[in-house]
DNA sequence: AACCAGGACACAA
DNA sequence: TTGTGTCATGGT
């Protein structure tokens, strides 16, 4: 990594980095593709990423006194293949590595992504990208940005949403979500839940406490300790891996509890099971045609 | 044109 | 505890 504060420019030596995979996995909702890599904003600041021979390189719209904010963000030290190691060795998951090479996993801001994931609630990925759009265009501060960037706004403060009233929430499409959303906000805003805390607390702790916020049940709440704070064991069960994991786990068992699912995966699973839920999303998602039992290649054009 | 989406919640039995 | 209906909205 080279901080360059004359020019917005540095590089991050990484390997085992696909950016496409990452960016466009479900885990984060605000970046877009161009020419040559993907915009977003990340605290606040605009920015640009691209794939390098040897790693990535950012770009922003200001100087930075150093890039450790992107780093993490990023998690450019996380070595790929330390991860996917500790995976089991079956066939699907082997399938949905080889798959998904270079996919990661990022280290999101807290308030962003429990705000995104309680407006995911029962919405394509693609609707829920255009909430949070919406909800930034609509309420989120202008930050500096090239001309004709796809968005120049932050992610608006909790306070911001707190202080919009229901209705304006359901104009930029959050549906039922906008009530959860607002009440949400407000708690955060005024101290109800200290999100900054909560990442050095144990994981059955923070789960907890997440879940009393409206809107947040066991999924939205194991999203946000995955995306955001890090803890390598929480295990999103949405309809995608319900389905992997009955088709190409639990074959023709048809009662198969959320809880018996969830403990499963945590003991299958291994250290890292979130990012090995990353891998089997991705690849059901992708490469999973309905009522398959595996992963199959990309149709070819 | 039905069916479904990175669900949560109140309520019934 | 386990099952069912409801809640918006737009993609496929």
């Amino acid at each position: 990594m080279v901080p360059d504060v004359a020019t917005p420019r540095a590089e991050f030596a990484v390997t085992d980095y696909d950016l496409d995979a990452t960016l466009s996995s479900g885990q984060v909702f605000r970046w877009s593709r161009d020419a040559d890599g993907w915009s977003g904003i990340v605290a606040g600041r605009w920015v640009h990423m691209a794939r390098t021979a040897t790693g990535l390189v950012a770009r922003t719209a200001g100087p930075n006194a150093d890039w450790q904010w992107l780093a993490d963000y990023f998690q450019t030290g996380v070595r790929l293949e330390d991860v996917v190691r500790t995976f089991p060795g079956d066939e699907p998951m082997r399938a949905a590595v080889a798959r998904c090479a270079g996919l990661r996993l990022l280290r999101q801001e807290p308030w962003e992504c429990l705000a995104s994931f309680i407006c995911s609630s029962s919405k394509q990925i693609a609707q829920i990208r255009q909430i949070i759009h919406h909800l930034c265009e609509r309420f989120g501060e202008p930050v500096p940005a090239p001309a004709g960037a796809h968005c120049a706004r932050a992610f608006p403060a909790p306070e911001r949403i707190a202080s919009a009233s229901e209705r304006e929430l359901r104009a930029c499409k959050a549906g039922f979500r906008a009530a959860y959303l607002r009440e949400t906000a407000r708690r955060v805003a005024d101290g109800e839940i200290p999100l900054e805390r909560i990442a050095d607390w144990e994981e059955g702790r923070a789960r907890e406490a997440l879940m009393r916020l409206p809107g947040v049940g066991r999924k939205v709440a194991d999203c946000v300790l995955l995306f955001a704070y890090g803890f390598p064991r929480a295990f999103p069960v949405d309809v995608w891996i319900e389905r992997v994991l009955r088709r190409l786990y639990f074959p023709r068992r048809r009662k198969l509890q959320p809880a018996e699912l969830i403990r499963f995966s945590r003991e299958y699973f291994g250290p890292h099971a979130g990012y090995a839920q990353q891998y089997l999303f991705h690849a059901a998602r992708n490469f999973m045609p309905s009522g398959a039992d595996g992963f199959r290649r990309p149709a070819r054009p």
